[in-house]
DNA sequence: CGCTGTATTGACAACGTTCAACGGTTGTGG
DNA sequence: CCACAACCGTTGAACGTTGTCAATACAGCG
């Protein structure tokens, strides 16, 4: 199967490859597809490849002994996932299961620690992919220490309606199915709570919903609920 | 002055170092000394340097607009600090203030990637690094979302006495002051509920408070609690 | 047409924060 | 050495937020 050059070259991991080069490192990529629903790795394996998501979502899930469920991150095409373990020779601390059928590439750690030989400047690339994840993570800590669930709520729509969003002229869509549930494990709360906030919100016109379904009207009104100038 | 060399090869950082590499390393390091209270450096400084921490304990304190204080994380001897976002040659994006008078050690980042150039395996030192942290910031995400304040509580109250607990005979101290609002900016609530649960705790014999001070009676108790078998 | 998974809504209880008052300790300056 | 201020800690009460329990509705699917 032929990939899209000009678009994986265009992902932060990959910047500043020449076309030589990318391509002996297409080469040596798996490319894997996965329907809806299935596991792409499981949270406990030894982190034997990475991955890149070229198509679809992601979620990246950390089990609990306590059986609490929650989404650690979504994963939006044209970023890697499992990449920081696999450096590192641990075990998936996640699972990661699909929210929709994907397309993904996939690298032993073997082929990358090898490739890398060859371009040490990648090592830098590598050093910002775990630099963002830990100040997305950061970022994340400080606003379940310091926000109420509204405003919480706020933010994860914000960023869904920012990474996953398809404008349909009135509105923004979140481009697959995301049901109650996911948000209230992205948010840290139940999807009862979820399912009151999104109600009131509707009704103000800031937000539709629908099954496993979800626009956003007002991305102003949104913006201020989430930064708290707003109740 | 004079730097233990042992000591400061033990760290994670500067493992599988020579003697000499080390010494040229430890010639271009700026030894410093800060006051109890006092900032090694602000949020929104261009992170010229990183640091690692020989003797006393940082507190990495994020500020929101919004004025909510609290506390990213707590540096113990042997661990850098400003390390990841120095290697990105970005912003702090907190501030590092003392809990205690410190002693540390102090790199340009100038001076760091030179001496990578020649040790090309550091960088998988510093990998590692980030990789922690943001193993660590995951864990923590996971409390948050998921447990209620007594168990976070629990949870802050063992990590202070694993990483910075001194054994005492009949209990083990927290090696620094730390007030309740300390331990409530890490735990992600108010200093009257940390006291509130500290006081119940301790009429259960397994703690016991005092002004600035915390000294950990029964460990397996606290762990019950941090577990979520015991409330 | 019943089954399953998803969503909505209300009532209620539990939890946590805010407000307020008080007591104790430390450090300072007269 | 004492008075005083500043800081830290504790505790109670009221309030608001959030989670839990329960009932219902609705869509997709065999």
């Amino acid at each position: 199967m032929e990939i899209d050059r000009t678009i994986v070259q265009s992902f932060p991991l990959f910047s500043r490859l020449c076309e030589k080069d990318l391509d002996s490192l297409l080469s040596c990529a798996v490319l894997r597809r996965v329907a809806q629903g299935d596991t792409v790795f499981k949270q406990g394996e030894s982190a034997q490849s990475f991955f890149l998501l070229l198509n679809g979502r992601v979620k990246i899930m950390p089990v609990s002994m306590d059986g609490h469920q929650f989404i650690m991150r979504l994963v939006n095409p044209g970023e890697v996932f499992g990449f920081v373990k696999a450096i590192l020779r641990s075990e998936y601390p996640a699972t990661a299961q699909t929210a929709t059928e994907v397309l993904l590439l996939g690298w032993t750690i073997d082929a990358w620690t090898n490739f890398v030989e060859r371009h040490a400047h990648l090592n830098l690339n590598a050093m910002q992919i775990a630099g963002q994840r830990l100040g997305e993570a950061q970022l994340r800590i400080r606003e379940m220490s310091t926000q109420f669930v509204k405003r919480r709520l706020a933010n994860v729509v914000l960023r869904l309606a920012q990474q996953a969003g398809r404008n349909e002229g009135d509105g923004i869509l979140i481009d697959f199915p995301i049901s109650r549930k996911d948000i209230a494990e992205m948010t840290g709360t139940t999807l009862h709570n979820v399912s009151r906030i999104l109600s009131s919100w509707e009704a103000r016109g800031v937000v539709t919903n629908g099954r496993e379904k979800l626009i956003v009207r007002d991305m102003i009104r949104l913006s201020a609920l989430a930064n708290g100038s707003l109740t």
